[in-house]
DNA sequence: TCATTGAATTGACAATAGTCAAGGCAGATA
DNA sequence: TATCTGCCTTGACTATTGTCAATTCAATGA
């Protein structure tokens, strides 16, 4: 169970609330309520009444919509330290997704009215939020080229190639952060397709797979492979710190 | 030729502009370049520094990305009363696509750091952008959604109905904004996919295609045939408005 | 009216991804 | 250690989409 300190540093360490009024922050965290949830359980579903936000303390969060027929289209998936809920500050006030645990996790809720105040009230905040809008507008561009260029295993090294510390040379190991079959759906594809994908990924070069741990001696293989179905050159600046 | 009073009129039509400084938006007015551009004519391309924003008077402007082959994947198609080119008013302020007029079209630019110096100083001007952004973030996860979920037919279904006054009752005629080559790359498909699935479509719900007139008698056939593999019910309030 | 041009369609085929069913594997539990 | 469970993999097959080449169509201008 986080302590009061835990919560401020977690609220802290949400990119567009850094530079924030210190006040603000402060109300957040006295407003700030722990959630522990379970694997699979369900935060809100898509059309709920958007009340709060929500920040990841350890654990996955899978954003997704479905439709009558139960098929899950996945839209992000949220590592610690990142927020979510936060899209529909304006306007309609519902959630235009579902959320769901994707592992035990802990998470604080915040009420959104707050949040609201605070970009209402602080020009610096509301940039902030801007700014880290526009930063996912980005990734959401680069996520609909890759689905339309990359097939499916340029997408997943793709994928591997953003888990890298991006300066690294030589010799580099990876591991899943997530179960494949929530890879596989980050992705955009099938499990069945996800581990046919990789194994031809491991054939065109090179990598060693065991589990979800991956092993390869050199990661321009893996660029030559991947980004030449990109319109960006590795390094991806832009996505270097990004949810996976 | 637009004159003074129609550029006004343009700047003042931008959802984020409407309600703001008079003042802002006569400098903006001020500081506006008319430009007249042919069909295929490159505004910037990926990567340029981003230095001005451009408003469509009439016309489409195309956002793409391309890799090293030419490969293309469309990211949004811009149409008149619309903004572009404000994606990276923060940090690194290059564009993060190229622009492509897909006809003969006349545009203006303004400079960026007008609206930038604009979103910094007049918070309600920053709270309209946060809104904005947050829109267009929505129908960016809604995109996503549809290629995951829907099938090339059902994308095109989708995107008929998109065209439609969503009020409408009875019989509904629909003319395509642009080229089917155009429409195939916005739903992120080759145009003779584009080809064979718009008659799947017309098969499955008894549409009238005559070149790029599309005549219904019943939108609830085309609604059932789309709407079945899609998270939203019809009608999506939330893309009524939306750029095509 | 004819020729030209680019858009759109069509056919034949290949590549890619999805579906369904059957096992295999590994970690958790008793 | 044996068993259970859920994740992952594999095989066989189907569906969907892409590719290449050949026409057809329609708008345009000489």
């Amino acid at each position: 169970m986080p302590n009061k300190d835990e919560i401020t540093a977690a609220i802290q360490a949400i990119e567009p609330f850094k530079q924030s009024d210190e006040l603000f922050k402060s109300r957040m965290a006295a407003h700030a309520r722990v959630l522990s949830v379970e694997k699979g359980q369900v935060l809100f579903v898509n059309q709920d009444e958007a009340d709060k936000i929500y920040i990841v303390l350890s654990g996955w969060v899978k954003l997704f919509r479905e439709t009558l027929d139960g098929t899950q289209a996945v839209i992000d998936i949220i590592p610690k330290n990142h927020m979510f809920g936060e899209t529909s500050i304006f306007e309609d006030c519902i959630y235009p997704y579902s959320a769901e645990a994707t592992e035990t996790s802990e998470l604080i809720s915040l009420p959104i009215s707050l949040l609201k105040d605070g970009i209402e009230t602080d020009p610096k905040l509301a940039l902030a939020m801007l700014s880290s809008m526009a930063k996912y507008r980005k990734q959401q561009d680069r996520e609909i080229e890759h689905r339309t260029i990359q097939n499916a295993s340029q997408r997943i090294g793709c994928f591997l190639l953003r888990l890298i510390d991006q300066d690294q040379q030589g010799p580099v190991s990876i591991h899943l952060p997530y179960d494949k079959t929530l890879v596989a759906s980050r992705l955009g594809m099938q499990p069945e397709t996800f581990s046919r994908a990789l194994k031809k990924l491991k054939d065109a070069t090179g990598i060693d797979v065991k589990g979800a741990t991956i092993h390869m001696d050199d990661v321009q293989q893996l660029v030559r492979y991947s980004c030449a179905a990109c319109s960006a050159e590795f390094p991806c600046k832009d996505l270097k710190a990004s949810a996976y």
